[in-house]
DNA sequence: ACCGAGCGTTGACATCTGTAGACGCGCCGA
DNA sequence: TCGGCGCGTCTACAGATGTCAACGCTCGGT
């Protein structure tokens, strides 16, 4: 019952959002991007050798060292914890949770209205 | 650089969720709530110890056993991996991602109203 | 009074994670 | 040419987690 080995811990998130954010990027760029982390080289080096095992990044050679590119984030990945968080929440929860979550997720005018539309679909058909 | 060791890990969980959801439940209940998992009832034992532990249960002694009872999740903790969850989605998927969850949220009326008077709010003043 | 079922408690152990030092190799400047 | 410097690879290891088995105690039935 153990989860997939393939979904990136943690600390293996972080430096694949530094990557997925600040484009390709060599160890060294990772290490500065990463530095209030405060991890060594070392560390950044096995976390990104783990993701790349996982196929989370692309490293492409390039002279003697390596530059890796976030490869794109499986949504299904995403959703799935997502659902997992809502399931925590519980129905109480739920609803502030979402609300806070729409509040500080820095949505677009694009996403906000197409929320919207969801949203009235579903107030249509559901009388809770 | 550690998590709080308070935070219940994804197995806790479980049993915590099964808890709140079925009120308070003797040991070999939540074994049969959570019969789907697999687990043996060591292990059911051995998470409802840590959980006790950590706060996420109150443990009220009936006769020779104990009916555990969920503690109030606190929001501050769920809202902190909700963000976590935002950031890893990064900014494209996070609208999609947002959607996903509102649309499987399983929302009240109410939250749903909520929802969209917030929606309302952010769309005025940020013309992204 | 005795015995077994069931309960909580202890002790264990294999993995997975976080963190990092040590190594060997090739490239650049002296 | 020679010595570092920087890079990737290997190895290590402590702590967190997932999973249990074994044990000792207690309560209800005979």
């Amino acid at each position: 019952m153990k989860q997939d080995p393939n979904e990136p811990t943690p600390a293996e998130w972080k430096v694949l959002v530094a990557v997925r954010e600040q484009g390709p990027l060599a160890t060294r760029d990772v290490v500065e991007a990463l530095a209030e982390e405060g991890w060594s080289i070392s560390t950044i080096k096995t976390l990104l050798r783990r993701l790349t095992e996982k196929g989370a990044l692309r490293a492409k050679r390039v002279g003697n060292s390596f530059l890796y590119s976030a490869a794109p984030a499986p949504m299904s990945s995403l959703r799935r914890a997502g659902e997992t968080l809502l399931e925590r929440a519980g129905e109480k929860a739920a609803g502030p949770l979402l609300q806070h979550l729409v509040k500080r997720g820095g949505l677009k005018e694009r996403d906000l209205d197409e929320l919207r539309s969801l949203i009235d679909e579903l107030s249509e058909g559901d009388p809770s």
